[in-house]
DNA sequence: CGGACAACCTGGCGGC
DNA sequence: TGCCGCCAGGTTGTCC
């Protein structure tokens, strides 16, 4: 569900209610959700530590702690919230993983498909240093997604859809980002002119940074931290418009299978 | 190396 | 209504 633009959203709301506030205990009822340590050590270790900052690199939620590092990746259906104990919220029913906090709040971890992670680590390397370079960042440029996708000889969409390429692009922001580029989404990598990748980076760019002014696309399980949807939906222009017409040219969107996903695009406007 | 596919899970929706 | 098949914003491991 969630990429840069939801997962950026997310961690910016969480940053008011989290930050300062100390974890009293922690609660699971599905096992596989603690990725790692053990269940009995994750929740020994968390007791007692104090949320220092939260960032994000990729689609990971990082909550640096006293000691260590709380780490979430909320995969198809994770949500995050921050809810009075007591309090009932509309996502409760799929909340796998929740922390009590010293005033009297939770945070909870509602995610339906149970694919979403919690691991709590002292060396955030061993969950990052995989990772391909932040789209956003100010160090990210032009010449390096250059030089980096020249390494490749790959179908264009499913090396955006690779976080060790670049960081933080899932299914619709690839479609979207190749939409502005207008680049086919079976493109072969190597076969693009390098007029072709400088259109790409700006793309890439303009999609996420639209993603996150419209606060995240609620299609489906995609809540902010507050409950409400974000907006970004209603300004995608070719993701899930599969027979309306393209935003650019009129002719009919089409939809087809690329890398085993679901993709959106125009025939005559992407090459 | 790159692509295809299964696995991990549940819910929503369209079709009959 | 009920049931069935299909689809879903992600990632990882395996096989060819």
């Amino acid at each position: 569900m969630p990429e840069l633009p939801e997962v950026e959203t997310i961690v910016r709301n969480l940053r008011k209610p989290l930050i300062g506030r100390r974890i009293i205990s922690m609660w699971y009822d599905w096992e596989k959700t603690i990725h790692s340590p053990e269940p009995t050590d994750f929740a020994a270790r968390i007791t007692g530590q104090t949320i220092q900052s939260i960032n994000r690199r990729a689609k990971y939620i990082l909550c640096e702690l006293n000691h260590d590092v709380l780490v979430i990746h909320l995969k198809m259906t994770g949500r995050l919230y921050v809810a009075d104990a007591g309090v009932v919220h509309d996502a409760d029913r799929w909340v796998h993983f929740q922390l009590d906090l010293d005033n009297g709040k939770q945070l909870r971890f509602s995610d339906s498909r149970k694919f979403g992670k919690v691991y709590l680590t002292n060396n955030i390397e061993t969950i990052t240093s995989k990772l391909g370079p932040e789209p956003l960042d100010d160090s990210f440029k032009q010449d390096d997604f250059l030089l980096r996708i020249r390494r490749y000889q790959r179908t264009i969409k499913s090396l955006l859809l690779d976080q060790t390429f670049i960081a933080g692009i899932g299914n619709i922001y690839a479609d979207e980002a190749l939409f502005r580029a207008q680049i086919h989404p079976q493109r072969q990598s190597d076969t693009l002119t390098n007029d072709e990748i400088q259109r790409l980076y700006g793309a890439i760019r303009n999609a996420l940074n639209a993603g996150i002014d419209h606060e995240g696309a609620s299609i489906n399980w995609y809540r902010k931290p507050d409950g409400s949807k974000g907006a970004s939906q209603d300004y995608l222009l070719v993701y899930g418009k599969a027979d309306q017409p393209c935003p650019r040219c009129g002719m009919s969107i089409k939809k087809i299978r690329v890398a085993q996903r679901g993709t959106h695009f125009c025939p005559n406007c992407q090459k």
